[in-house]
DNA sequence: AGATATTAGTTGATTTTGTAACTAACAAGC
DNA sequence: GCTTGTTAGTTACAAAATCAACTAATATCT
């Protein structure tokens, strides 16, 4: 068996993982990207504001393992949509302190609730105990 | 608890999905990339044809579940760089039937043995058990 | 202090993708 | 036979991602 047998595509876990990240992303774009008129950077630049408060562009950077210049994009949209704001630090004025605005928060609110609803969905598919190790699985194979 | 308890992105399975996706995908894109140039698209039907034998476009498509367009160019660029070819049916002049080189069978040789390394690499960061789960809530969230 | 190196963030050029309109070949209805 | 409809595949244009070069501010080294 093996070497030479031609393995299927869908047992290759690269494509089984884009394939089902594909499917899941398509489905809650539409919140986002309906309601909101975002894109999924700036639903996740949104989101760690949200969740974290005030951070600086390169943090978002960090936490999200986001490059640079999409960062710098979305938060160029997020503020002309008037979700957020940017204060430049006087410490260092390097840093541009960012932080969602009162409409900012509301539309954080909203998409978190759907979130975990979509969430919630998914995860009803499985039994608990597939839940964890799917989880598990999946942060060990995105720290490599 | 739950619904204002802010969650955290990485407990959100669309984002853990992508993390884990674009963590493989970076790391197997070398492979193809680097070594013939290929984009991830043109991989997919080079795969498809090297499994299969000769399909037409169409097939391509539905057997990927890629868009006819991605599959169209992947083709024009595959036939650019000698590794397939295609023949006009004569019975239905509207399809094209696709079929790899002999080149083209080496790099999907090639590539083959790389992917299932590579998949083989992966897994072994987990218990059989855990290989059993993950694959099987992959697909049937691909499903979805 | 003054030259050099780093760091935060932006901008521009190129590449890729996605959407929609298009061509060519065939099929069906009348 | 000719109009209408479908199907396979391509092409053109717009949206987005990627990569490299750039600006401005600060830190470092001598």
């Amino acid at each position: 068996m093996s070497d030479n047998s031609p393995f299927d595509l869908r047992d290759f876990l690269p494509y089984a993982l884009n394939q089902a990240a594909e499917a899941t992303s398509r489905a809650f774009q539409q919140y986002y990207k309906g309601k909101y008129g975002m894109l999924r950077t700036e639903w996740r630049v949104l989101f760690h504001l949200g969740r974290h408060g005030s951070l600086t562009a390169k943090e978002i950077c960090e936490r999200g393992s986001i490059h640079k210049t999409k960062v710098s994009r979305a938060v160029a949209a997020l503020e002309q949509k008037r979700l957020l704001s940017r204060k430049t630090l006087p410490d260092d004025r390097r840093h541009e302190i960012l932080q969602l605005t009162k409409n900012g928060s509301a539309v954080f609110t909203d998409l978190c609730a759907s979130a975990r609803a979509y969430d919630a969905e998914l995860a009803g598919q499985f039994t608990a105990e597939e839940q964890v190790v799917l989880r598990r699985c999946l942060s060990r194979i995105a720290a490599l």
